[in-house]
DNA sequence: TGCTCTTATCAGTCCGTGCTGATATCAGCG
DNA sequence: CGCTGATATCAGCACGGACTGATAAGAGCA
């Protein structure tokens, strides 16, 4: 899952729906990538359950989920709060 | 940053890490990993800037960074945001 | 100082995976 | 229908990066 965000061109997918819905020319055209990158890019993105397809007539609109990026950041958030107030708690090497 | 994040041996690194401070045979021991390799890893997530290590004498300390992870943590969140008040701010095809 | 134990570094191999080119599918429109 | 344009799928290639084995560096202890 927070593979899906580890790929340079994935993350730059991810900040362009951010802001807001987009059919994939517009991720070509941005992105400066090939078409069929950005359709498997986003086929895993999908998979991830990380975007939705919309289709409308001959495009495809995608959407960014974020409650699934939100869990992400909620999980990491988490761990950088046990961090905190585990600081002092060194295991002693035997 | 966030690729460091991606390997799965890396996350499992920094989730030890969130129970609190802990030296390089810790970490072999749990995660049951090859020392040269857990070092490795360990240079990377410092030359990241989300571990630090601490000498104690023959063994080395890795302390987690909260601040690094938060940081992380903040971006995916304001992305998450951006992505639910852009929601219906659909760029249409030409 | 010599020995042991922990950690770091290096060279080499191997595997996952991102990229590309060709092609298939599908919707709209004449 | 046949054509065009948008998207999806697939096979092959290539490259980065993770793993391993051998080895070096450094600290404690006899």
């Amino acid at each position: 899952m927070i593979r899906m965000l580890a790929d340079p061109l994935r993350l730059r997918i991810i900040e362009l729906l951010a802001d807001g819905p987009a059919c994939v020319c517009h991720l070509v055209e941005d992105t400066g990538a090939k078409q069929p990158n950005i359709s498997n890019h986003l086929r895993a993105l999908r998979g991830a359950g990380l975007v939705v397809a919309e289709p409308h007539g001959r495009f495809t609109y995608y959407r960014l989920l974020p409650d699934a990026v939100e869990t992400v950041a909620g999980q990491l958030a988490e761990l950088a709060q046990r961090a905190r107030t585990n600081a002092d708690a060194r295991r002693e090497c035997p």
